[in-house]
DNA sequence: CCCAGCATGTAACGGGTTACATGATTAG
DNA sequence: CTAATCATGTAACCCGTTACATGCTGGG
């Protein structure tokens, strides 16, 4: 379950509160893992007993006050050691598809406004990635651009480097389904009505 | 949930055990969607008592006697019905992501290896695509080559070119990720050892 | 004789999802 | 006044995973 491991990242990229987790779940680190505030909650709360975690209280003004979670040592231990375990791949989920081959007992047209509306939703998600890789890491070129957020425990240029990789892989992924979704559009079109 | 309906898929293609469905599973519906027997077996029941699906005993020699599903009436009303109800885009989940971003807090170095292998899996992967292809598709041009399997009770034409999609969809996600990490390699390679 | 394959299951555990609950502040 | 945002939680349910169990046949 990489769920821990995924919030001892984000704790380690930034301290924060549970909520704030929640938040960066769905923007960056949601690129390639998600998890509601419900899941983060009960995580932390575990993590917090095992003394992977430490929490401060941080009172707030104009606000509801709330706990600053941050990675002690036996959490980052913990982190180096899963590192190491190999990870087995991960199983593929595309509901689309399921739909898809089942479009054939169907009517094969009905799918048609489905796909594209999953078409236009990676569209959008692969422009918001464009957008962060433009505002994050530059034009085009070299380095140089000043750190959005504050870099963690870290190697600044290590920090950036990767997360700039684990990007370029979701913007890769989006350009690929938006070129499948267009095969799939046009096959579903050959097929025409059902029969 | 689409399991049920992945499963609904598969017995329309072909109708089977829930041992076969399983195997079914491993290969060709295991492209896009996996289950384990225990799984099978469990929502099989259940869409039995729903009588989503028809059960046959069949006695076979020289193997245990099996009990053969096939799709019902109402079951494929159920699947017509699940067809036109928009999904909401897959979660995306890839543990290897938040090793990537995590490694910048242990060895980048050390994550080579891992990387690697995973690199190598998705090149078997595609391989066994490209070789599905080949021998359920054709070499490289027009169609002809004969059906492999019986078709379902659907149009031939459409379950094929159906089925041909999704396979090119596998093919295109294996061939982004081993481009993918393969920068992911080269990144890691550069930022070398724990400083 | 033992292992692999065929075939069907039960049990237990943990994670993910959805719904519900509370309470404060600020902006429209 | 109402809605949205910040902030933390409980409860229930289903799904997915892992382990265990049974029994038969055929091949090395």
């Amino acid at each position: 379950m990489a769920l821990d491991h995924a919030i001892l990242v984000s704790l380690l990229e930034k301290p924060g509160s549970g909520y704030e987790l929640a938040r960066r779940f769905d923007r960056s680190i949601g690129y390639f893992w998600t998890a509601t505030h419900q899941q983060i909650y009960r995580v932390l709360k575990r993590m917090e007993a095992e003394g992977w975690v430490d929490v401060r209280d941080v009172p707030q003004q104009g606000r509801p006050d709330k706990k600053e979670y941050s990675v002690s040592a036996s959490g980052l231990t913990a982190l180096a050691e899963w590192l190491q375990k190999p990870i087995q791949p991960e199983s593929v989920r595309h509901e689309l598809a399921v739909k898809i081959r089942g479009a054939a007992f169907g009517d094969p047209a009905a799918l048609v406004g489905e796909v594209e509306r999953h078409r236009r939703m990676h569209q959008e998600q692969l422009a918001h990635y464009l957008a962060g890789e433009r505002r994050d890491f530059g034009g085009s070129g070299a380095a140089g651009a000043p750190e959005p957020e504050a870099p963690g425990s870290g190697r600044p240029d290590a920090e950036r480097e990767l997360q700039h990789v684990v990007l370029r892989g979701g913007i890769a992924y989006e350009r690929m389904m938006i070129a499948w979704l267009d095969d799939v559009l046009a096959t579903l079109r050959r097929l025409g009505p059902r029969r």
